[in-house]
DNA sequence: AAAAGGTATTATGAATTCATAATTCCGGCA
DNA sequence: TGCCGGAATTATGAATTCATAATACCTTTT
């Protein structure tokens, strides 16, 4: 027996639309024809434009009166904010967690942690990102605070397309590393002073907006384009 | 010559809802009929239920699949998370002004200060509050981050039925213009952490919290209303 | 009288239709 | 040839219509 999903279409439309601005198959600055979008997915203009509004409203789409709906347009300065905004949502993460987290979860981000080290020293990049991000997620999760992970992950997806570009150079490695090590240290002693300030200043986030520079226009050539 | 307004009649519609909850017009908890509704703002379901749906996406309204929608019902829980992460950000706005701020915005917010105080001292609590409230704004808007300002303000509109709500005793308030003291401190020496950290701290939030456990109902009383 | 079942009504979800703003295309004109 | 203006086309915004799920009401049965 196949189980019956009665998701509402605008939130599946919606998904759809994340996924693929998300994957850069809908490039910033695009101009979305509803038309077109409504044949791709067999639906109808309504719930397409209701997902539209939504996405306008998690500010990955910007919505022009009269004149339809494009990509959210990212300039360095929108990332740079953003990720400072994430780094003081990951700082209040640390700090709660500290409170909420139980012995047995301490325990498995600590392991989390060694498997993050291994891959370091054997210089696996992905498999590093992969468990680095399982760590952040964890601790999270342990804050136990639902407001804090809707908007944390709001965030996450309004920059996801530009993680997708970022460098590690050594230096940086080797910085992030020894952040988690003092992460560890905190977290262990259940100091969520610490963890927060840690985290907050976690060098991940800024390292990687200095690296988009180049890749993200300025804020003047996106006005120019707009124009 | 009458300024002709084609802004998009969901976001009219939007604001007119989010009035109606914020001024209790439409009570927590309570079923939201579309076709009244309409009736009232004169307009079709479509831009209504439009406006419906971004209110849900800003966690204003609770949809439920195929039997409308509701006011969202506020948990203590939720009130207390949210002004978690109100002084998170709070936090990062006062970290963030400390280094873009002008010499002149310190000065126009050490005035607010004193106006502040001298409330405080006459002990005019309306007008207290408001000054109190400028001053926060004028931090937050120092800080030059649009998607804090943005994140900052949508947070402030789920909570802001119940800050109408607290109390004052006079020790918290006096603790209250303490913290104002330092932060002005903090401002004037342009110590971004410090003030940083006094804002993440600052009582206003957790007080408020407190003196609401009696007004808003707890999680088990929500769930059982819900079923 | 109370409970169960079935029909009628109402409300929601989505497609379609209608009105209007924006864009394109084409011809006239300098 | 290049530019301006208006008709034709297209796209968007909103109302209406249609389909279906939820609810209310009424009958029937025990």
């Amino acid at each position: 027996m196949s189980k019956i999903q009665h998701r509402n279409l605008y939130r599946e439309v919606a998904d759809r639309i994340r996924e693929l601005i998300e994957h850069g198959e809908l490039p910033p600055g695009e101009r979305i024809s509803e038309k077109q979008l409504c044949e791709t997915f067999g639906v109808s203009r309504t719930p397409l434009r209701e997902a539209l509004k939504v996405l306008a409203s998690e500010g990955l789409v910007e919505l022009l009166p009269n004149r339809g709906a494009r990509v959210m347009q990212l300039t360095v300065k929108m990332v740079k904010d953003t990720y400072d905004l994430m780094g003081a949502l990951e700082g209040l993460s640390g700090e709660l967690a500290c409170q909420q987290i139980s012995d047995e979860g301490i325990v498995a981000i600590c392991q989390l942690h060694e498997q993050m080290l291994e891959h370091y020293r054997n210089r696996e990049m992905q498999p590093y990102f992969a468990v680095n991000r399982q760590i952040h997620e964890s601790i999270l999760a342990a804050a136990n605070n639902e407001v804090l992970e809707e908007m944390y992950n709001n965030l996450s997806y309004r920059v996801k397309r530009v993680r997708y570009s970022k460098k590690m150079t050594d230096a940086f490695w080797r910085q992030a590393v020894n952040d988690h090590e003092m992460m560890i240290v905190a977290l262990k002693a259940r100091d969520g002073k610490r963890l927060g300030q840690i985290l907050r200043d976690h060098l991940c986030h800024k390292l990687e907006v200095v690296t988009l520079a180049g890749v993200i226009e300025d804020d003047e050539l996106i006005n120019a384009a707009n124009g």
